[in-house]
DNA sequence: TTGAAAGCGATACCAA
DNA sequence: TTGGTATCGCTTTCAA
């Protein structure tokens, strides 16, 4: 495998120029960067990340924590990430966390000591502590926020628009004539709960014989589990809504469940929307209506943010578009 | 962060022997390794991976492609296999692949360029393609097999017991009562799809009214929407089956999506059962009774043999233990 | 059983 | 705009 002095031959420069190239300084002519690039092609050059990050002190790696396994979601990310790291010639080191262990300090220590990354991306549920943030900081590791809790000082944030969302897919139920629409809450502590439980009240407002009901919104802490109970006792009820509307789609997964064993169909009986377009709503009976998170692009934004030296670049914060997926676990509210 | 001059600073010995201490190398009296050992625990000395591989050459990663984002089976197999890979203090250089594109080879190339990975774990189903083996066997590349398509040479593999599986837990339907029993099975040039077929008949062999039906018997590559058209076929005859073996839990998946379609209801219209256990299998309706692969058991074992200098500790193919999950998507046969 | 010195392939400082 | 050379932290060879 040819190194940078066999460039730095073939090209007739040093290899110090070779590493100007590389490494996109400008204090190069263009002839001579032509040249290097050429060299480099012909030798089907790749740089040793080993040599340069031990030469740098930089890790060339993005980390990125990964907690429960079953998540559907932590997936898609990590299928981003891997994506969008590939093009900025990153690497993705990605890590295990098991957020209700003690140790969980110790787990970060030894991930941070072991990979010396100095860049991570923060997905949920994991970017909502406040403790992590401050290990990092205290570490010197820069980190992007997805999705968080709530803002932290110094690191930017890549979030969808959950409350216009969640106000979209309510007056979609709306629409169909649904009038007591469940709300199935997601972790307390987490923004988008907040967001998108604004957003559905939002898109109640105003509307006749829609009115909120406290009772009717439940937290379900984005578990399928805890959902479990929660679906049970809103579809117990003998006022139960005609649909509900869960902060995410393992929550509408625990809807459906519960209602098939209630004996309600879903549709029929009760309309179930969920939030974020894991594959599971596709996979599940009937196909989940929900809000498609935009998974790639926050990645992708979150990776160009660390990766990018111009850091002033944009603003800290932004905000990306979602994709309302109507599929079939919706229809018009049942005459009663 | 302390380096490697410290830690021999502390414990009085030269820097070689620390290595040594490091790289498990017998020449080192044990009251020195101690030394050694304890200097480094007091410094929190980690070693720098970049120095390690950049010397020795080799890399301390194990690289892992994935294809499909949707793949339950994927993401059980990267947590694993993150798990397995911390527990030796190597890496895991996780890898896109799509297996569709033209360019395969090329993005193979580039992984390896890239990472400079020796050591690879291949899952189904990019374990299956020749191609890939002789790519990886050309550039140098060991590779352990998890649940191949058919053997390698020079490549250990490590596979669960499919036919015993099968066999078991077509039983179970067949003790609940039920005689006709449809099978979709999987990707023709899959091993495991043969020997899942083979005890799906082995069990049904000598069971009086369970004669094998081979129009009962169709494929349906593992996917999902593939299995959706076989499904349909398979619940819409007159003379349909009471209950269906899926080679795999998205196929299983496609099963119940086609009978609730249909008006059909699981269990007790029609009984389905799964295999591979992924994390939607607890999150549909009903619960899907299935087969649990030992992904974690199959991913420490790869990692074992991919690590272990001595390489010939043990025999070159393992099959390991599986756990049938009864569930709630089998019931007794309906009468007719 | 231990140590001295060379070198892996880059980057960075200082000169030219 | 370009090049020489020290250097990152470790492993390896050779010698003691």
């Amino acid at each position: 495998m040819a190194n940078i002095f066999d460039v730095a031959k073939r090209a007739g420069v040093s290899i110090k120029t070779v590493s100007r190239v590389m490494n996109d300084q400008s204090a190069v002519r263009a002839a001579t960067r032509e040249r290097v690039l050429k060299a480099m092609k012909e030798l089907d050059y790749n740089p040793s990340h080993a040599a340069r990050e031990l030469r740098s002190g930089r890790s060339r790696s993005i980390g990125m924590l990964f907690g429960d396994p079953s998540s559907g979601f932590q997936s898609r990310f990590h299928h981003a990430a891997l994506q969008a790291c590939d093009e900025v010639g990153y690497f993705l080191a990605a890590g295990l966390f098991d957020e209700r262990a003690d140790d969980w300090d110790k787990q970060l220590s030894a991930f941070l000591a072991r990979t010396r990354v100095k860049n991570m991306i923060l997905v949920p549920p994991l970017c909502g502590s406040t403790v992590l943030h401050d290990q990092l900081i205290e570490r010197g590791v820069s980190f992007v926020l997805i999705s968080p809790t709530q803002p932290v000082d110094g690191a930017p944030s890549i979030s969808m628009d959950d409350f216009t969302a969640a106000k979209e897919i309510t007056s979609h139920l709306l629409e169909l004539g649904h009038r007591r629409i469940g709300h199935i809450s997601g972790d307390a502590e987490h923004i988008a709960t907040k967001r998108r439980r604004e957003g559905y009240e939002a898109a109640l407002a105003g509307v006749s014989g829609a009115e909120i009901d406290e009772s009717l919104i439940q937290p379900g802490g984005f578990s399928f589990d805890e959902a479990l109970d929660v679906a049970e006792a809103m579809l117990s009820r003998p006022d139960r809504p005609t649909a509900i509307f869960a902060s995410n789609d393992e929550m509408a997964a625990a809807v459906y469940f519960v209602a098939n064993r209630l004996d309600l169909r879903v549709p029929e009986d009760v309309s179930v929307v969920g939030f974020d377009d894991i594959p599971l709503a596709r996979t599940i009976w009937p196909p989940l209506t929900t809000v498609a998170q935009p998974y790639e692009a926050m990645t992708h934004e979150a990776v160009r943010k660390l990766t990018r030296s111009d850091a002033t670049s944009g603003p800290d914060d932004v905000t990306l578009g979602y994709e309302l997926k109507i599929r079939q676990s919706t229809a018009p509210a049942p005459k009663r």
